[in-house]
DNA sequence: AAAAAGAGAATGATCGTTCATTCTTTTATG
DNA sequence: CATAAAAGAATGAACGATCATTCTCTTTTT
């Protein structure tokens, strides 16, 4: 029956709405009160169902953890590869930097980054979800650096574990930076990630930069 | 009566080690199941006391958290300070960093940072802690930043806040990265490290570091 | 004997999860 | 086309466990 395959689909596609209702509102439920914070009846209100209803689509609490970190990694994996999948120069880079910059400082962002890597010192199965991402930016970045270098001539063109580490460290430190110091210039931020990205991908430029620098004070 | 004042400072040093006690074992629940996930009866078995007496020296589980993220800022800021304190030059901050290195990348220690500043997004009273961290370690770095490039004749005189924003970007992502990625060789760290301090702190003497790299393979 | 230290059961709230039940939609049958 | 039966979606009360906190009681020290 093709009637049967409709419903089918219609029926999937509700639960698929019905999941996300629940991630979002997961979502903000553990943006405030945090993972252990949160409880199930909170988030059920909140996605508007019944707290009984919420486990026909999630097994436990701690599976709807988990597919709301695999999200919020797709989503920083989708974030970086606009970043960078069709920068070739360093001024596309920067320029890329500098609009994608606001959705790095969100502090909502950033408190729930710190969560989910908090937990991951004491779930290995988020642990496990995270070491996968951090696996994929690695090499995002390493493809990206080298093509960069390439491209402008610049630099080694093998990129080492220390350079992206250096990127990643700056990276993954502005979450804790924006929970710290919440009104600080986003400006702030921007230049610092400027001057490293620099650094990285043009170190000639970079050299001059801060020579330029020194020369002005000292 | 002098008997008197020897019993009470007798008496305030055995509530100390008490307060101690209930203090390291909080510590310990706190990175297995963070803060949340940890139970007051837990602790108390773990402290090797009663759950009711730990509430004679705290008022509740908040106060006991608060506590904690304060004593544990104050070793962060020893930290900083054995590390900056006397060192004049490039290298001695160098090696003083070397040595320093594996209390920074010290597991545990990585998953408390990375609960508190969790934390800290949404208690105020932590995040207000925290703050207060955060301004001493820029005052740190900036007198260190200036000094060493002052005796250095390196760099310019007046430390930037895009400066310092770099180098606590650099220290606090390491709790992330170190989570993410717990194998990996600690020397990367050291020499991620290292090459951010020189950039910073000498940025004639980086700079033709990275140009040497760079004229390696280019 | 007075005071402090310490223990642990009691309290009421809340937790994650399950269960019996009721609506609502789909399918099969006349 | 209408309607009975089956399936799916949704509810919220009930469960046992555990939570932070308090209270009463005993032991130890002064």
């Amino acid at each position: 029956m093709v009637r049967c395959e409709m419903v089918k689909k219609a029926r999937e596609i509700r639960a698929d709405k019905r999941r996300r209702q629940v991630l979002d509102a997961a979502s903000a439920c553990f943006r405030e009160e945090g993972f252990h914070g949160a409880s199930m009846s909170r988030i059920a209100a909140r996605a508007e169902m019944s707290v009984g209803h919420i486990y026909r689509y999630f097994d436990s609490k701690e599976t709807i953890i988990i597919a709301l970190v695999q999200r919020d990694c797709a989503k920083f994996d989708r974030w970086l590869r606009r970043m960078i999948s069709s920068a070739a120069t360093i001024e596309t880079v920067i320029a890329n930097l500098r609009r994608g910059m606001p959705w790095l400082l969100n502090r909502d962002r950033a408190a729930i980054f710190l969560e989910m890597h908090a937990e991951a010192g004491r779930n290995s199965k988020i642990a496990a979800v995270l070491t996968e991402m951090d696996h994929n930016l690695r090499c995002l970045l390493k493809e990206l650096i080298g093509r960069v270098r390439r491209t402008s001539q610049s630099g080694p063109e093998e990129v080492t574990d220390v350079t992206i580490e250096v990127v990643l460290l700056q990276l993954q430190g502005v979450a804790a930076r924006v929970t710290l110091n919440p009104n600080l210039d986003r400006s702030v931020f921007l230049e610092g990630f400027e001057r490293v990205a620099l650094a990285v991908l043009a170190p000639e430029a970079s050299a001059q930069c801060v020579l330029k620098e020194a020369g002005k004070a000292g």
